[in-house]
DNA sequence: TGTACATCAGTGAACGCGCGTTCACTGATGTAC
DNA sequence: TGTACATCAGTGAACGCGCGTTCACTGATGTAC
């Protein structure tokens, strides 16, 4: 590891440097932006120097929507750490899941990007988009009457990981909008028409 | 109007050719793969054709979109009216939904992509997708105890509009799988999601 | 403590490609007289 | 019924562009002796 790479040759940080860049693209100029030169250029670095990092473009934007999951992942734990019991946490993880698309729309349409990775998914992908999957699976658990059986349960968490999806494409594509709801703000909108 | 164009100089409905052809090459190859000129080949036709009948690719594609919503629209319709009284009938509105998107994975990512149209959307546009959300939105009303006001109604068909379309969009990405859920068909799976 | 050398992490030029769009042109069609 | 002519709906060549990737190369770093 060098000084972090001010004025020396080697860069030192450079992926970690790559996924930001990509990361504020995608903020600034939205997922069909993203290039492997664009990436490259706001990085400062030649378009060929990400090939010591990435074997080609789908292996790097993989690792980007493999960050967005974890970071997805820890908003929504976090929501349902602050939640009381029972339904406010469920509604907790579903305020968390949209809040953070709304916040993130491109990284979130580039994370569920049909062929993106292999379909059937990539086992390492599959890892971090299970882990967010498993916080709002937690979240139903304690919610509402027991369910008649396991098929039950996990219909149950579907349809809680469908609403919460479904809203937050809605909001991110602008048709549901707060402020027509009579509300001041996302997140008390999303508690509510969740609830 | 012409004998359809066979053979003739004039093509006589290149506009619908165009269309069909757009459809073709989002069923068969998908969204990315949907270009200006890709779409004038497939309809045997210089890519210069195109220009007389859409002022530029948005346009085309903003057709594309137009008549998936008509399309969405009537796939509903025809369930709603097929079902009974009550749930029944805001269940048929949701299956209906979820299985054109099923059937029409790519032309869905299209109905739904940020930046087709001008935000906030262009009229044509909006009225085809007003007339499909006023489906799911006249299911909604035959169901459950009355809302105690407007707004509180205004939330409930945006939940279920939600759920409709998260469920959707899992299913197209292949993460909500049928067969695992122990469904022989998609349709009864997303009744009983739904539900 | 020096030095030889393998490896790592960059550079810069070049490749072929398909894209959306523009231009100048032409054959077919419909209409006014 | 013919004909002149405007308009419509195509063709085909060319434009500049950014893309992902490949190639040959080089400066910096770490390590064995």
């Amino acid at each position: 590891m060098t000084d972090g790479g001010r004025g020396s040759y080697h860069h030192g940080a450079l992926r970690d440097a790559l996924l930001t860049a990509a990361r504020e693209i995608l903020e600034e100029e939205g997922l069909e932006a993203l290039s492997w030169r664009g990436i490259a250029r706001r990085a400062n670095v030649s378009h060929q120097a990400p090939y010591n990092h990435f074997a080609d473009k789908a292996e790097l934007l993989r690792a980007v929507a493999d960050q967005g999951f974890s970071d997805l992942n820890q908003a929504m734990r976090s929501r349902i750490e602050a939640a009381g019991e029972g339904g406010a946490r469920l509604r907790a993880a579903g305020v968390g899941y949209v809040v953070f698309a709304a916040q993130n729309p491109a990284l979130f349409h580039l994370m569920f990007s049909p062929g993106l990775g292999p379909h059937p998914p990539d086992l390492s992908l599959e890892t971090d988009r299970a882990r967010a999957y498993a916080a709002l699976l937690d979240a139903v658990k304690s919610y509402g009457p027991p369910p008649a059986d396991e098929r039950a349960a996990r219909l149950r968490s579907l349809a809680a990981w469908s609403l919460a999806h479904g809203l937050a494409e809605l909001v991110i594509l602008d048709i549901a909008r707060h402020r027509e709801f009579g509300f001041e703000d996302l997140e008390a909108f999303a508690a509510a028409a969740i609830g």
